[in-house]
DNA sequence: AAATAACTTCGAACAATTTAGAAGTTTTCT
DNA sequence: AGAAAACTTCTAAATTGTTCGAAGTTATTT
């Protein structure tokens, strides 16, 4: 059995994208005033103990590991932002889309999003995916 | 200026749902009784006075538009599906893929959710974006 | 070692969402 | 007309998410 999706609020949401972002330069783990820091630097000011209160709840919901160093907390991402982006992606598909990608994929064309650039690279995606399909048959 | 984004709620979004289902059918408005009722049979129970009260907020955000007839208030959606679907896309977009599609493509494909006749129907519709865009210039 | 700075823990307030009962009004049925 | 049924309005409670101060603890500085 996998542990049961955990699904984020949207400040749990950007606290770990923080900590994916921490992750990528190998900075892991962060104080509690780090977070609070980079948070800001995101238009996203919060009070010290704010952020602690968030931190714990995301402890007790698995979201993130914590550790003590002297007096203070550390903390780490425990969940790969690769089965966050997911999860939350098959949240909308079923929630908005009926579960079908080719009306995401229309709604996404329609919203005129995309440029030449994004049409072509798309395609690309989809080619690559499906050669890595055939492989693996 | 374009009247400002009002984002549904969950459980508004579920309503909003409802009516559209009922547009196509040409059943519009429906009455309360209805709502719940289609709303039940889609495993959402509520109490008949719950269902007025988030169609009452629905109102107040203009959401839904009612009218009165005999006694009763009846609903009707005043915001369309493809706009709240674009919405809603944009959204996650911007918060979890960092506003990039192609990100957002990525983890679609990686989400195995997607058989060979869906990525055939997405190529295809991509081609029909184009050429259409084509025609536009 | 005393003062200061840095942190945490606890308790709480506030807002948004969801849920629904009690009381009152209008319509329909007999 | 009188009773029953169908609706609405009003009020409010539970839940989840967000925000943070007061008080207490641990580390650092002078």
């Amino acid at each position: 059995m996998a542990k049961k999706a955990v699904k984020p609020s949207e400040l749990e949401f950007h606290i770990l994208q923080v900590l994916w972002e921490a992750q990528q330069r190998e900075e892991l783990p962060l104080p509690v005033r780090e977070v609070r820091s980079r948070l800001e630097l995101q238009g996203r000011e919060l009070a010290h103990t704010s952020v602690i209160t968030i931190l714990e709840i995301m402890v007790k919901k698995g979201l993130v590991k914590r550790t003590k160093r002297k007096n203070a907390n550390f903390y780490r991402p425990t969940v790969e932002r690769s089965a966050i982006e997911k999860q939350e992606l098959g949240d909308l598909l079923g929630r908005v889309f009926n579960g079908s990608p080719e009306k995401l994929m229309l709604s996404l064309l329609d919203s005129k999003r995309l440029d030449e650039e994004d049409l072509q690279e798309i395609k690309r995606l989809i080619s690559a995916y499906e050669s890595k399909d055939a492989k693996r048959s």
